[in-house]
DNA sequence: ATCCTCCTGCAACGTTTGGTTGCACATGAC
DNA sequence: GTCATGTGCAACCAAACGTTGCAGGAGGAT
């Protein structure tokens, strides 16, 4: 695992998740199983068009997907794709992790060197 | 674990990283040990300035730090708190598992039910 | 059917952010 | 000293997040 590993995140999913509003509307969806953009904005601070604009984006990506209802548009999760991206933020998290045990365990063996 | 998980995510520092050059730009410092705004510009498609922006970005939430070196600016992470946002990281992807693992166990139950 | 309500959708606008170019300043090499 | 290299600042452009305002469509009540 030397120089370049590529980093295999899908960039459009990443930038997806990467807005709190649309990380908090994901874990809303979660919670209560589906919603609208009205019933979502009702349980946070922005308004009923950003919320819209947000559910577009992740419909765009597939991290949602509509069913409309008679005059309403209900929202929900696509379990998958989500899982996916939990992966991709799993796999950036331990990349990091691992690149920094290598580093510690460099500077300690360059220690035990110096302390010859 | 009912409705409000209050997904203890400091913003700022999920902000830093989630613009996909300063990923990029932690990955150069990671793998190179340190780097300046030119020397990082010339592995990356983006000009020395928006490099130069980015550093700061990263410096204000204490992901890099940086030491001056005659007319030079050396940049490298700060180990701790890159290991903050990795484990940021890895903990929103592992409430997301959790929840949609909980939705497939129900989701089974009521399979079961009906089936009666 | 008509009226009223609720939900959605579109357009215009302001602000922030990532990116660019251009130029001025400081430091090291000659 | 001159010249080259690296940094820093300001102006500018485009995209994204958020707002307000208004038009349209679907259900329910009279």
């Amino acid at each position: 695992m030397n120089a370049a590993v590529a980093e295999q995140v899908d960039d459009s999913l990443w930038s997806a998740i990467g807005d709190p509003t649309r990380r908090r509307m994901l874990d809303l969806l979660l919670v209560e199983g589906d919603g609208t953009a009205t019933t979502l904005s009702q349980r946070m601070p922005v308004t009923r068009q950003a919320v819209a604009k947000h559910l577009g984006v992740l419909d765009r990506v597939g991290l949602v997907r509509a069913t409309s209802a008679g005059r309403e548009k209900r929202y929900r999760v696509d379990e998958a794709q989500l899982a996916r991206a939990a992966a991709q933020l799993s796999s950036v998290g331990s990349t990091w992790d691992a690149r920094l045990q290598r580093i510690k365990r460099i500077a300690e063996a360059i220690q035990r060197t110096q302390q010859d």
